[in-house]
DNA sequence: ATGACCATACCGGGTTTCCGGTATTTTACG
DNA sequence: CGTAAAATACCGGAAACCCGGTATGGTCAT
């Protein structure tokens, strides 16, 4: 952000109470403008000639005729500069991931509050993903959702460590680093790993790795 | 939250100057209180016994000696009900992971604002997952890029083909021998491989692709 | 106390990767 | 038919890897 930019703000919300307090605050804001605001999704894409380019999109997600979901790819389509935030009032699993898959910038619940909607905006302006707390929460279990059985292996304790690092893409120098040991003492360890998996590079011990549950 | 009740928090940190602004911050609220603050994994785990238990850890994930993101499963075998917060400087896909599946509760950039980390604080209390914007944005990539059953890749035919040869360890030079193309062609397309999985190493391309479920 | 193993550390040199370019031909699609 | 995307190809320099060595201090069990 920085300048004096003034960004502008679109606003697809269905409920009119709510529509007016998001107006509201959007104008208030003197950074921002509200160049358009409507009531359903039908409007929104009559708006993409006759409207000014939106620098964000607030968009309800559940609104009536066609979902929000769906209507996110033709906003990134028609402006691909453009952030879309959902607003939802639920922080349903499937909802979120949709709207993750096709393209969502943020996820905010609508009882945030004002402060935290002005927030978001400004976080997604600067590249970032606002995203309520629960909401969070529901993203966090999806990612950590199942990393079953470690193995046996050959290793000692010292290259399963390193072994770790090498999976996760580390370069020899950052893993002595990381260690606070010598470069050349994990390039030791890095031998003999290769040695006892019988492989001779980093690629293949990655997979063998991956693959066998060594990690 | 509602009531009084007063929050007990910890602090692992070891950098001096931002221990004491996070030691302020804690103190200056007066719903929580700092019972334990210490500049290493090993003296925290000192404080298992010696000290009150926290409702709420904030914890460094670059540490030196142990891994802040190791420490997390120590945390919570004998604090089960306490939520644990890792700050870090950087907002690296890798660790960010790690974290995650290690079970923190929340992920902050050091460079968040002093109210931004107390609101984090709240919100886990609350049961949110408090997360910087900018590594929302992360978590979100890997959510949309990381699904292997619902989701295409979007690397092209040729890309994937070089992709699978990649996993299985070869270099540039086998390929370009196996599929009877220039090496030099072999590497503009491992480069675009590379720029469409945001990843920089053999590693770590090989790393995701398995995980993705991508070959 | 004496191997066996582990973790540490160092060196040199050839090989390969990684990156940022540029550029041409082929293919697919509206 | 035109054009966007994909596939092909090339260059050079910096960085990282891979290997075959050697070597030393610590731990632990026979």
């Amino acid at each position: 952000m920085g300048e004096n930019k003034i960004y502008k703000i679109w606003v697809v919300e269905d409920d009119p109470v709510f529509k007016t307090s998001l107006e509201d605050l959007v104008e208030l804001e003197e950074q921002f403008e509200l160049v358009n605001s409507v009531s359903s999704i039908e409007s929104a894409l009559k708006g993409f000639t006759s409207k000014p380019s939106p620098d964000v999109i607030l968009e309800d997600i559940e609104l009536p005729g066609m979902s929000g979901i769906e209507a996110i790819p033709f906003y990134k389509k028609q402006f691909p500069e453009a952030a879309v935030i959902m607003l939802t009032i639920f922080d349903d699993d499937d909802r979120v991931f949709e709207a993750i898959k096709a393209g969502a910038d943020g996820y905010l619940l609508k009882r945030s509050s004002g402060d935290e909607i002005i927030k978001a905006i400004k976080d997604v302006i600067k590249g970032g993903a606002p995203i309520s707390p629960a909401i969070a929460k529901k993203m966090m279990s999806m990612l950590s959702g199942g990393n079953p059985s470690l193995k046996e292996s050959p290793l000692t304790k010292r290259e399963h460590t390193i072994l770790k690092f090498l999976v996760e893409g580390y370069t020899i120098d950052m893993i002595s680093a990381e260690l606070h040991i010598s470069p050349f003492t994990v390039d030791t360890h890095t031998k003999n790993i290769y040695r006892k998996l019988h492989v001779h590079n980093r690629s293949s011990v990655v997979a063998k790795a991956i693959r066998e549950g060594l990690v």
